[in-house]
DNA sequence: TTGTACGCGTTATCAC
DNA sequence: GTGATAACGCGTACAA
């Protein structure tokens, strides 16, 4: 009668099973040393009784949680899609649980993150990129996420670890398709610019064409990664600009932007992609493959990123490579 | 010289502030009886070794965990991605944290929903469809997960809570719109129609055109509610049909197969939207608004949904009332 | 108002 | 290989 809650403990399952509370333990480990015998009867003691081990009960007893907390600051850039998807499965094969947090309103972010650490997490895993830094120490400073970790950006919080490709590999391999194909006048748009955990596409790609075209080409940023915010922009930005003055190519920090550049060019300016103004990306998102996109654009190797991901949470740190996963840049007819 | 683990206990905090871990703990909880001074001591020596309770702990103690598990299986419709933000921000106002399952992977999906129960969660919110109602009587079987929640999405399954929009409602609006617009031969795009959790919309409305117009439209089901699937089907479907035979409007199931029929109508048809076939949607995704689709579509009440759902977590439960929400049909160019 | 047993379900560690 | 003690950090119930 021990069970007042209606759970099942292993208690239950010893009384039923003939052993001791201990031995129901064992059997549940694989490394424990056990008798096939007493096992066998546990695991049907176990089975009748549908019993599983109470992983709240573990996580305090060995003060790992095996659970991770996912914050994400922007849900209006379809990537974040494909790297939650990403990223919970690959956790979940390594034995971790995903916790998510939505850290899009400043108000809350600072009690959701407070509230991630008091459940312990293993590790706290950034995927966006308005962290204000204030936030990370407060969860730094609780002393309870273990681990910090910047995925898919660079950072240069010294506590943090960060999980991404290359970007001056990356870069390098776009710049040079972009001028093969024969366009001399970029124009980059770029995020926002001012988090200490960012994108080096922007400096990148600018020093790169610098040195193939020798001229630096020009910029222009957004506030947010949203294809609104990009769309705007190219309204705002060549407006009653004659034609011969434009760009020949825009160069987006990721796809969420150039999707929303290119619906600009289209819908605002009555322009072609890419015979009047070219488009590139980056993450190749599922939208573009789309006919209306068919955006060039650079993937990510997500699952070896996510990999690493896992392997760090289990210790085995390769630490220097993290930060020069390659990706493959996919061409197609927008640039 | 408690923390073994480096962990700051109520125990710390009660030596610090000279009185007893029962006293810190009152502090901590705003209906307790305790007095000023003593709060005030609690408190300030909690700041000093900036303690925080801890959830794993209390949840263990209390049966109670404040976690609820969002269980999600198609990553491909951006509405996901919305319904997430939502329900994330939304849940966190009300004190839940929010575990993210990723049920995708038909391998997995038992295994994650083990997990998550075994965490003990308040209650698991599925917001998806191919759920084999085999893993969710896994679920309920441990009796762990104490609440199971269909969210937008109607249920048959009697150990089911399902909070979703007036499925009849919301297509008659949308029934009404199309046919005051002129068009008389709509095609019904459906997603799968085989699950116990599913969307009343293809039945609503064949029977209310039937009404309307006095005779019943065709339908055509995908397997997956993915862009490509309707894209794919529309352009399989009115291949070599003449123009006379076609629809004049597809009336979707949702934002993601309307963009996919969108995308198919003009780059594989080389027809108009609206002028050749019209196309209508429901969700009202971020996507729809730009001007590239022009979407009618319909938009549910997320907000309120979402707090029904804390509502329901938090007992107060207005049973009847959560399959009648309604939301407001957001009228574009695409129909 | 404040302090004291005892319990929540598990694991680490040591004895047998 | 198996059983027992202590501990994880906190909450409930009751006594002071």
């Amino acid at each position: 009668m021990k069970d007042q809650h209606g759970t099942i403990t292993a208690d239950d399952v010893a009384a039923l099973a003939g052993v001791s509370r201990w031995t129901v333990n064992r059997a549940f480990r694989k490394d424990a040393s056990i008798s096939a015998k007493s096992r066998e009867k546990v695991m049907k003691a176990a089975e009748e009784l549908s019993y599983v081990p109470d992983l709240l009960a573990t996580s305090l007893a060995t003060d790992r949680t095996n659970l991770v907390a996912l914050l994400v600051d922007d849900f209006a850039n379809p990537h974040k899609l494909v790297m939650m998807e990403r990223l919970t499965r690959i956790l979940r094969k390594g034995g971790y649980d995903t916790l998510l947090v939505n850290t899009s309103n400043e108000e809350d972010t600072s009690a959701a993150l407070l509230n991630a650490s008091q459940r312990r997490v293993d590790a706290a895993v950034l995927i966006g990129i308005s962290f204000n830094d204030q936030s990370l120490e407060t969860a730094l400073g609780a002393k309870r996420v273990k681990k910090l970790i910047v995925f898919a950006r660079m950072s240069e919080n010294d506590n943090t670890i960060s999980i991404c490709c290359d970007d001056r590999a990356a870069m390098a391999t776009l710049t040079q398709h972009v001028f093969s194909a024969g366009y001399r006048n970029p124009l980059f748009i770029a995020g926002p610019q001012t988090q200490s955990a960012h994108l080096q596409r922007k400096e990148t790609f600018l020093s790169l064409w610098r040195h193939t075209a020798g001229r630096r080409p020009e910029f222009a940023t957004v506030e947010r990664y949203d294809p609104k915010m990009a769309y705007d922009l190219v309204t705002e930005r060549f407006r009653d600009v004659p034609k011969s003055k434009l760009p020949d190519v825009l160069v987006c920090e990721n796809d969420a932007l150039a999707m929303g550049a290119i619906d600009a060019i289209r819908y605002e300016h009555g322009l072609r992609v890419p015979e009047d103004i070219a488009v590139t990306g980056f993450d190749d998102v599922p939208q573009a493959s789309s006919p209306h996109y068919k955006l060039t654009s650079y993937r990510q190797p997500l699952t070896d990123m996510a990999n690493a991901l896992v392997d760090i949470l289990e210790g085995k740190i390769r630490s220097k490579k993290l930060n020069a996963f390659v990706g493959n840049l996919v061409i197609r007819a927008s640039a």
